[in-house]
DNA sequence: CAATGTTTAATTGTGCACAATTAAATTTTT
DNA sequence: AAAAATTTAATTGTGCACAATTAAACATTG
């Protein structure tokens, strides 16, 4: 079969090189793969990271605030929490005045991954080749539209 | 146990708010999920409509091409285009030049949905709520940037 | 030409994402 | 207080993502 190009103007909404929505897609992507040595290092993921970088500055959270924070819903979280709670890197107990709640806190192996992991965020900076005006003007055009969405 | 307020000014770089792989992360899921009733509309999931997108601009193309514009692997592409297959959308079969390539092409099915999908990109560019300067100018910081992880 | 190396998909296994459902606890309404 | 509605996690099932391995086809080298 011969290769067939279909640049009629009436299609040029639906080319790939038109859409934001791809390099939003593949740029998350990517970024998440460039944390990806830093993280193996710690045995971490980079959703369980997102989640301990919440924990480490407020803890402990209901399922409910984390889902709330991360975008996330309990058929996420649930399983990813449990598999830190195994690593004991967190608690998992429900709440004593609320039996609905979930409440997540740190443990000892849980906080002492922040010594660690605080290197990382200067470590990607570098692998991104912005300057700090840059890095901060596309962060607040990504939250204004992440408020757009949500 | 009482909440514990960790704001030491050494930690600053690990607050979520200060990160920028969150928000493109977020915006990322969020945005596919805008995508959802117009794809769900037409029994499609967003990284299939992105190979859509490629092949109603060109086709055939083989598994190695697809993967090498999303930025995808086998391990992803594999099954699921064998799940558009199954709908009758596309045809997989070995280039008979060389047996290792899968050519991937539209059946009728398949290039029919261009016509239902060329009204997505202007339904989602409305509730991105953004200026036609200001989508293109994202569009244009997110390639660079991903040109740079890649 | 045979041996070696490379390329290409497929496979396997783990961990998200997320829609939909379920079930228990709590709150609100009557 | 009893009934109804709401909230919260957990569960179930599907579909990505992706690392690592496998296997076949092809290319290169001696």
């Amino acid at each position: 079969m011969a290769t067939s190009l279909n640049s009629a103007p009436e299609n040029e909404v639906l080319k790939l090189d038109n859409q934001l929505c791809f390099p939003l897609y593949a740029v998350s992507r990517m970024l998440t793969k460039a944390y990806q040595p830093y993280l193996l290092a710690l045995d971490l993921t980079y959703p369980q990271y997102l989640v301990f970088l919440l924990l480490w500055e407020q803890e402990p959270l209901t399922v409910k605030e984390i889902g709330e924070k991360l975008l996330l819903d309990s058929g996420t979280l649930t399983p990813l929490l449990k598999r830190m709670e195994q690593k004991q890197w967190v608690s998992r107990q429900r709440d004593p005045h609320d039996e609905r709640s979930v409440v997540i806190g740190l443990l000892p192996a849980g906080r002492a991954l922040q010594a660690q992991a605080c290197q990382i965020p200067e470590q990607i900076l570098t692998k991104l080749n912005m300057s700090a005006a840059e890095f901060t003007a596309l962060r607040t055009q990504l939250n204004q539209l992440l408020s757009q969405l949500t």
